[in-house]
Parts: C-alpha cells; structure tokens; sequence
DNA sequence: CAGCTAGACGAGAATGAGTCTCATTTTCAT
DNA sequence: ATGAAAATGAGACTCATTCTCGTCTAGCTG
C-alpha cells in the first residue's frame, strides 16, 4: 500500500475531509524520498496556500504520518514516515546537501541510553555534520 | 583555567579587540552549565545590544569556544564549549526542560558510522526527545 | 599623554519563516 | 438538492535573526 493512500485512508479515519489542498501536498510528499522543507513544498505548489501547507504538515505529524528533520535550525523539513523504516541524515556543512543513512549499532546504543534514563523516551534524532564527497573534491 | 579566560585569550589571538558587549555575553556564558538562546542572553542583558549579542555568539562560534544547540526549531540556543567535554541533550516535549547526558557507546556508533560514510564529519547531534520525571507525575 | 583610526558597539530598520484571521468555497450527511 | 461544518487561500501579523549605519572606544603611535 502506498503511503499516500495509508495517509489519505489515516486522515478519513481521524475525521477529516478530503480537499484538493492537502491532496497535493501528500502527492508531493510522496515523491520525495528524503526532507523537503515547508517553503519548498509552498513554492512548488503555487495554488495551495501557505496555511494549507502548515496545517497539513501538522495535521500529518500529529497523525505520525510525517516528522520533522531538523538540520541546522533555519528552515524546518518534513519527510515521509514510512513504517519500518527508520534512518537519520548528514547535512553537508558547505552545499547543505542531505544524505540518509542507518545503523543498527546506533540504535541500540540509543536505545541503552534511554533505557537508563528518567526520561521516558519517545523518539530521537541524530545529524552527522561534515563534508559531502562532492564538496570535498572541489577542495 | 577558566572558559571565559580562555575566550578572552583565543578573541585576542584573533585579532579581536576587547569591548564591553562582548565581555557580558561571555561572563554569561560562563555562568550556564547548559545551553542559552540568544534571545535570552539579550534580554539578561539590556545595555548590550541585539547586534552585539548575535555577533558575539557567532565569533565565539567561528573559533570553537560555544557550540549550536538545536532542540526542536523555534530557537537556538547556544553553550559553552569546554575542551574534553561531549554531551548530548534529552529535551522534555511538555515543558521543554533541557538535561544533558553522556554515553560512551554512543559516541563509539557514531563514530564508527562516520568511519564508513563517504562525508568527512566533523561533528554531530543527538537529540532525545520524551517526558522528563517531572512532567511523567503530573500525568 | 593626546591624537588617530580600525574595530566594536547599539538603535532601529529590514528580512523572512512561520502563524493567524477571516471571508469564501467545498464536502458530504441528510 | 441543502445546509452545517470543514477546508482553503490571501494577506496581515509575529517575532527571531540580520543588516545598516552613525557613534564610540581600545589601544597603537608619536
């Protein structure tokens, strides 16, 4: 089952209307293997409104159906969650570039360390910053 | 030796001049185990200008004497960076509370990670996020 | 120690991502 | 088909951050 029909069918269920806003901003979701940001999915959709773009990425991330990927703290970026399927991302310093990756190493010792801690942990995020193959050719 | 001598030595090698704003931002910095957002620094001290707050966290930045903190968006928040420490952060998603941790087989994943990835890393950021103690009894 | 000049500083304007409001359009249960 | 409720988009608004620019000051020079 495709995402966008698991998130169309997730959105029916918690009571919401269909509409040709959030239609296309899950359309354009589902093309992207890893983060777009709010204002990308904004410019490239000019006939949705910004608002409509927000509140269908909260309205998604509430559903768990998108998270958000922080990669640095200017802009915010969104990207599909597809169940079973969990990576974290390193962001070039120099073009910015985002390239996904998974360890299963890396969980564990997450895992461990909320383990052991007060906290009751709901859910991580690790960034790997440093210099893309390409940006480190070009000296 | 203290971290705000430190500074004081490394801005002067620099090339940097001594000044009253900059001299403010890093006592307050001194005086935080953990991190601070701009916005706070400058309201806690108002003879010193935004311009001057921001400038002086970007150069205390530049030479590797503070580090970014990013927890969630919104704000950044910034805090000293003490030679030889290496924490990472747990972040409360009810009231915000930042507690820092450390693990040694984290770092050993991450690393190993960044061993095999084709990006040369220069640094990372782990971030968990959940309910701290406080916020699990209040239901 | 006075003069000078580059660098430091602060006030406030500008920017821009994200949020809010509200009039209008759609959806869909009846 | 009808109408209440939900969805939408234009644009005003917020507010963290950045920029601009005139003034001030550290600290070298003589």
């Amino acid at each position: 089952m495709r995402w966008s029909e698991q998130a169309t069918g997730r959105l029916n269920e918690a009571g919401f209307r269909a509409g040709a806003a959030r239609r296309q901003v899950i359309e354009l979701l589902e093309g992207e293997h890893c983060a777009v940001t709010a204002l990308e999915i904004d410019r490239r959709l000019p006939s949705v409104g910004r608002a409509s773009v927000y509140r269908t990425l909260e309205q998604l991330e509430q559903l768990d159906l998108v998270h958000r990927v922080d990669v640095g703290g200017e802009v915010v970026a969104f990207e599909r969650n597809d169940p079973g399927e969990h990576h974290h991302h390193m962001v070039c310093v120099r073009c910015g570039r985002l390239v996904p990756f998974e360890d299963r190493e890396l969980e564990r010792a997450i895992h461990r360390v909320g383990e052991g801690a007060e906290f009751e942990v709901l859910s991580h995020d690790v960034l790997l910053r440093g210099v893309c193959p390409r940006c480190q050719e070009e000296g």
